[in-house]
DNA sequence: CAGTCAGTTCAATTTGTCTTGAACATGATG
DNA sequence: CATCATGTTCAAGACAAATTGAACTGACTG
């Protein structure tokens, strides 16, 4: 059988995006990388970001060649974290999204659905860690007394630091 | 066909680990998960964190019950980012291990190795970007500047924060 | 209503990452 | 040296996450 060379397999999907637009969604890409962020979500990000109208779910897709789910699931995580906000366009009843683009909200949101929710239940382990402190071998009790004292500090520290940061995000 | 049940599929590999222990390696599963690094660094973080004594490798290897490979890699990501120790330990040539329990050391390694030089490659993808400013359509060259402008703001906060970040958590 | 349009959902597939295990160093030991 | 002990590397396989596409929901329209 004949392998179709990838290249080949889609229409170039970018062939309607600017210079400009395939370098803001390649620098976007790269940070949802950093961030283990799925790489779609990424380049709709990118997308609207140096897209200056608000874009419909259908030019999102075809600009960037992905799939519709793609674009749904993709734009959905990115409302629920606040980076992107879909605006009324009159005499259109498809949403149109734009992207926010002010750090404090990005940041703003990003920590308060991704990882807000893991230090609740950190807390949650560290007390269950906590239980078998006192069923620790007698010889062991000093050591493992001391090792839970500083995941509490640990634990608290982020926890207090979250929001100390988000302050400082919003004052760029 | 009958599905043997995952937990029969491995000759339970805890057997040796105390309550302490298991529910340390939890905790740093989770920590883990929270960072997207592979789940096998964490449960030999925990472990080692959870152990008074340096271990060597094979006594990891058998009290998590994964491979020599894996505990191999994961102890040099664990040293590479200064999470892990190995300390001399006499009559042995083997290497032992321990945990690097301050949080700076652990922020701060994974910070330097893990973002930093991510970082610096942000700084790459901007200046691509700006190069496009100039090839922009007449009519979109402000919003583009703007949004180039802000994007470089961005970048610069985080370069600079993460120091002022990595002092915060020395205080710790 | 039947028919379109906009958007969501989810099972199946694709893609990518982690883990394994066997082969390969390296170096100590008799 | 041959052998054993310790540790690394890497291709192949197992597993998990992302993406697709088709079926679906609901809402508007003539």
């Amino acid at each position: 059988m004949i392998e179709v060379p990838k290249s080949e397999m889609r229409p170039a999907p970018d062939s309607a995006l600017s210079g400009f637009q395939r370098e803001c969604i390649n620098l976007f890409v790269h940070g949802a990388q950093i961030l283990s962020i799925p790489r779609s979500i990424g380049e709709i990000y990118g997308l609207l970001y140096a897209t200056a109208e608000p874009l419909p779910m259908e030019a999102i897709m075809e600009r960037l060649g992905i799939s519709k789910g793609s674009v749904s699931q993709g734009l959905r995580w990115l409302r629920e974290v606040g980076a992107v906000r879909a605006t009324y366009v009159k005499g259109d009843r498809r949403d149109h999204y734009e992207a926010e683009t002010e750090l404090r909200k990005l940041a703003g949101g990003f920590l308060r659905e991704q990882i807000e929710p893991h230090l609740g239940n950190g807390g949650d382990y560290l007390s269950r860690l906590a239980l078998e402190a006192d069923r620790v071998h007698p010889a062991e009790s000093q050591f493992a007394a001391e090792r839970i004292t500083k995941l509490k500090r640990w634990h608290r520290f982020t926890v207090r630091a979250l929001p100390l940061f988000l302050r400082i995000v919003g004052r760029i």
